[in-house]
DNA sequence: GACATAGTTATCATTTGTGATAACATTTGA
DNA sequence: TCAAATGTTATCACAAATGATAACTATGTC
C-alpha cells in the first residue's frame, strides 16, 4: 500500500474546506467507534443489547451505523452505554487551545 | 442552617431506592449546570446563545432548564457547546469501579 | 412606580429519532 | 459448501425533540 491512504488523508486536510468538514464529522465517527468497541468489551452482539434495552437488532444497528445521519438522543446512548457496563460522561473543553 | 438539608440528602441516599432515582437523575442536572456554566462563561445570555444558534431564548431556557423531562439530541448539545466556544467530550467508563 | 433585561412556561406545528418488521448481506464454523 | 449467527438496509408508524409565538415572572435600575 505504500501509505497512500495516509497520504491522501494529510492532503485532505490541507485543504480548509476538508478540514472543516473533517472537524465535524470526526467526533460523529469516533462515538460511533466507541459504542462499538464497549459493546464488544462487554462481549455482546448487536442482538443481544438489543434484548437487554428491548428493541431490536436493526436499531442497533443503525445507531451504531457510522453512516448514519441521525443524531440520536443523550439518552439512547447513556443507556446503550449503561447495557454494556458503561456509564457515559460530557465534558465541554474550550475550544482552540 | 445546622446543616439540615446536608442530613437531608445523606438520610435519604441511605434509601436504595432514593440512591436509585438519584444515579439515574443527576447526570441529567449535571449537564444542565455544565451548560449554562458554559454560557455564562462565555459571556452569553439565553437570547444571545439562541441568536448564535438560530433559534429563540425559550428554546434554550428549556434545554438548559433541570426540570425539564427532554432528552436532547446530541447534537444540539454539540452546537450549543460550540455556540459558547467549547466542544463535547464524550466518554465511556466502565460502571463498578 | 416605571422600565428594561433576563429567564420561564405553555402551546402548537414541524422535524426527526426510535420501534418494529422483513428481506438482504456478511461472516464464521462445521 | 452449507448453515447458523451476526450485522445491514429499507420502510412505515409512532413518539419525542425542536422551532416559534406569546404571555408571564423575576430582578435590577432609574
Amino acid at each position: 500500500m505504500r501509505s497512500t491512504l495516509k497520504d491522501f488523508k494529510k492532503k485532505a486536510l490541507s485543504d480548509p474546506e476538508v478540514a472543516e468538514e473533517y472537524r465535524n464529522l470526526a467526533p460523529a465517527y469516533e462515538l460511533r467507534r466507541q459504542l462499538i468497541k464497549i459493546r464488544k468489551d462487554a462481549g455482546l452482539t448487536q442482538e443481544q443489547i438489543a434484548e437487554i434495552l428491548q428493541t431490536k437488532k436493526s436499531n442497533i444497528s443503525r445507531l451504531e451505523n457510522v453512516n448514519s445521519t441521525i443524531s440520536p438522543k443523550l439518552s439512547t446512548i447513556e443507556e446503550y452505554a449503561k447495557a454494556a457496563g458503561y456509564r457515559m460522561q460530557i465534558r465541554f473543553i474550550p475550544q482552540s487551545q
